[in-house]
RNA sequence: GGGACCGUAGCGCAGUUGGUUAGCGCGUCUCCCUGUCACGGAGAAGGUCGCGGGUUCGAGUCCCGUCGGUCCCG
């Protein structure tokens, strides 16, 4: 036993750890699959629930699939829609309501009223259109307030939907005529707050409906806005280590690095992404050929908004050899971002992104 | 030489018939963002209202003077 090293899905290698950011509408926010590239990101993480309103899967059909349509052939990982669709239905009941059986969700935009019937079922066979490497069960994703009577509720609906979405996953293996070499994995998410004899049991009762990969369900922040050490640590404790475990929304590069620690294998969240387009900069906390990325901290903020930059004309991180470090000066960047030009974000967004993977690059090293 | 308008926070401006600790936008400075309804959110600092008189219980607001600026007519 020990840290998962490798995956192979559909023929092609991946390494771990890895950290995919969010393409929640099938785009990274300001980026598109060049920029990924140029910050050497191997994958991404899609939202069906985003994508089933729009553009809809009849279109997603015609295009061939996410892949096709966002010109990208890294690893695609796509989400359930529950984390959506839970966190705003217990943030507000206009959105919607949930029983055993289903999810139903009001979606307005643009003036528009729609409803939508979201059930495990659905949530399978619209990812399967979207054509993903991963494909996600929907879960039920407790409030951060919940009681425990509530959140073994949520353990219970999300070991129940979880067999449905296997069921499911079956079934499209047999229509689509999927074998092992060309099929997608189906990972199980495990729910149970802050409770962890509730992860420990609803762990159990996933490992034992069988899964190819399994992730941490939930919040990855408390109230107090710490991480979840204690609880993260203990999921990662009861998954497979021969199968890949997933710290979904997990985190700042320094999370990373603790997650690695735990035997976590595959990460995903917005901040790097979001954090750029408000101005906030991740950079290495010392060059990394000397960094000691798992006992040193790896990072550090860099606000881009402040007045000392406007005449500064060095890169955002000397320690960076991303697109943005290599052409461009804090003095653009805090222009550009002065001005409001989209093109700041993206800058912004490459050079996060390429911090996230350099630690990566480390994490890596340290497993040869 | 004559006339009009304007001087209020670093910048651009509001301030009703004069009424308690003078507002707003931008900027500045903090802080926040973790399976993206998120191209955002929260907060703080900063002004003896050009200057000097006067009227009034009370003046950024009214009157006189003065300095500075903009424009128009000679």
């Amino acid at each position: 036993m020990g840290y998962l090293k490798t995956t192979t899905i559909r023929g092609n290698d991946y390494n771990f750890p890895i950290y995919l950011p969010d393409a929640t509408r099938a785009v990274a926010r300001s980026l598109d699959s060049e920029d990924l590239k140029k910050s050497k990101i191997e994958g991404v993480v899609v939202n069906t629930y985003h994508l089933m309103s729009e553009p809809g899967t009849p279109i997603l059909e015609t295009v061939g699939g996410v892949k096709k349509f966002m010109n990208w052939d890294g690893l695609v990982v796509s989400d359930s829609g529950g984390f959506q669709v839970f966190s705003l239905i217990y943030q507000d009941p206009k959105f919607g309501k949930i029983s055993d059986a289903e999810v139903t969700f009001y979606k307005s935009s643009k003036g528009e009223k729609r409803k939508y019937h979201f059930t495990p079922e659905r949530s399978i066979q619209v990812q399967f259109v979207l054509g993903s490497d991963i494909i996600i069960c929907l879960d039920d994703v407790p409030s951060v307030n919940a009681k425990e009577d509530q959140v073994r509720l949520s353990v219970k609906r999300t070991i129940e939907w979880a067999k449905r979405c296997k069921e499911e996953f079956a079934k499209q293996l047999q229509s689509r005529k999927m074998d092992h070499k060309n099929r997608p994995l189906l990972l199980a998410v495990i729910q149970g707050g802050d409770f962890l004899h509730l992860r420990e049991e609803c762990a159990q009762e996933l490992i034992k409906i069988g899964f190819d990969a399994f992730g941490y369900g939930g919040f990855p922040m408390d109230e107090q806005g710490n991480f979840r050490t204690e609880t993260l640590k203990f999921v990662a404790g009861l998954m497979p280590d021969d199968k890949p475990k997933f710290a979904l929304g997990v985190g700042t590069p320094q999370d990373i690095v603790e997650g690695f620690k735990m035997g976590y294998n595959i990460f995903d969240c917005v901040l790097p992404t979001r954090d750029a387009r408000h101005q906030r900069l991740s950079v290495l906390s010392k060059d990394p050929k000397t960094l000691d990325v798992l006992h040193e901290p790896v990072f550090n903020y860099l606000n881009m908004n402040r007045e000392k930059f406007v005449k500064d004309s060095g890169p955002i991180s000397e320690y960076c050899d991303c697109f943005t470090c290599q052409n461009y000066s804090r003095a653009y960047l805090h222009h550009l971002f002065k001005i409001e030009e989209f093109t700041a974000g993206r800058l912004a967004s490459i050079h996060n992104l390429r911090t996230y993977t350099k630690i990566i690059e480390l994490l890596r090293a340290t497993l040869a």
